[in-house]
DNA sequence: GTGCCTTTGTGAAGCCATGCACAAAGTGAG
DNA sequence: CTCACTTTGTGCATGGCTTCACAAAGGCAC
């Protein structure tokens, strides 16, 4: 099924240590750090793009839109990389937290279901931006089969297995209807794959060691539904009772 | 313009309560919960669609993958619904956490920028189907105003204020490029909305009073990214050094 | 070198969320 | 009515994350 497979990242093991270790590195980043990361990365980026060559915790938290001190620690947990009185170097910082979060090597991606959310997806330029290349996209409608979207054919959802293997994706994202979702990724996962994106709205089952990172667009509307209410309603205690006639 | 726009939550004191207060609603309900009750919601109405009238709180934490435990205390934080020795009343619960949610009013959403992801988040039916109305879809190309899309007519951005305000649009997604999001922002904020979902890959600057919510696809897959480089690699200490040549 | 200024990295405290474990409350059989 | 069984609601302990506040470290001027 795929020997070798998934094994993104060259092994690299023996790779000598030049410098000292940052002790914290030793053992594994938070979660909630890993999921700053991304957003430090995207404002260093702007920074480069200015030529700006060093910046404060201060000046990058603000652009990142977090709290300074939280930035300094998030940071501390890769490494020590700033230089005190001065701050951190632009382009060493993004060359430290890309090479964190991995991004320093190819990643192969293929989006199952190519709806309206599959295409805008597959035409989302941050995707290739950034080490991650879309290398199949795939759905079950015949009537889809054979478009070309972003510079890639569609392919029919039977192809799944053999794309994934042959073009050694690693990360699936799953953009088909809620119906079809679980069955894909129990195909997906069967192929070698750990780490999902899902799109459609249901809980996927799955089983240890495999990743899934969920994006619910009606979930949000509802967290933001709920805090607008709060602030419309003055409060938020209004009534308390069931509609008239229903049990219970 | 909505005078008496933002102004987060308002001082709740003085409001009558009908029947017994459920203790625990009396101050706020903790972020996490919220985030986690339009994930009850969507298995409740699946229980529902099968006409299950009860549910223990072990098959519905199961069933939207969460702990047990911890869906009884998000649930004890609404009010005391569960009867012991039985469970939850499906029909019931769905009704309070869709009222909790501001579910049971009806929200005017506008959608600014109609690009692929525009047109996606558009025809997702997710939005229609609880509460949420599209009821408005703008664009700054000339080019796409005018389309017709899920049954609305795409206006121009210069009609902003006019729609927000006419229509009552209390929520506007930001789907519009990076470039455009922070302006787009500016403006909805000055029409009086103070919820916005933000699918631009870019930190949105906002008063106080404000909520923004981010989508951010490209973060989602460095993260991602990020584990599955750890299961690859066996382990976290790799490389350290900068590539040669370069200072510091 | 010395002294001053800036900014990092981190100990410590506080806060919030999670999950266990169990008493309280309800059902249903006999 | 009583008893056995089920399931909720919650007190409590634990752990992780956030924030404060400051000592340590480096730059710069002289």
């Amino acid at each position: 099924m795929r020997p070798g497979a998934h094994r993104p990242s060259v092994p690299l093991e023996h790779r000598h240590v030049i410098r000292r270790i940052p002790q914290a590195r030793e053992r594994g980043i938070p979660d909630a750090t890993v999921a700053r990361l991304p957003l430090y990365l995207r404002a260093l980026n702007g920074l480069a793009e200015r030529g700006t060559p060093t910046v404060s915790s201060e000046d990058l938290a603000l652009a990142a839109g977090v709290n300074s001190a939280k930035l300094r620690k998030d940071l501390s947990h890769l490494g020590s990389y700033g230089t005190r009185g001065v701050g951190y170097d632009v382009q060493y910082l993004i060359y430290q937290i890309s090479r964190e979060l991995g991004l320093t090597q190819d990643w192969a991606v293929a989006i199952v279901g190519v709806g309206n959310l599959g295409r805008a997806l597959a035409n989302y330029g941050g995707f290739v931006s950034r080490g991650f290349r879309v290398a199949g996209l795939l759905d079950a409608d015949p009537e889809v089969v054979g478009d070309r979207i972003a510079g890639l054919v569609v392919e029919h959802t039977d192809e799944l297995e053999s794309v994934i293997t042959e073009r050694g994706v690693s990360i699936v994202v799953i953009a088909t209807p809620a119906t079809a979702a679980q069955h894909v990724c129990d195909r997906v996962i069967a192929a070698g794959v750990t780490s999902i994106l899902n799109f459609a709205p249901v809980v996927l089952a799955v089983p240890d060691g495999v990743d899934v990172r969920k994006v619910d667009l009606s979930i949000e509307l509802q967290i933001l539904a709920f805090h607008e209410q709060r602030k419309a309603s003055g409060g938020p205690i209004m009534a308390e009772e069931w509609p008239d006639g229903v049990v219970m």
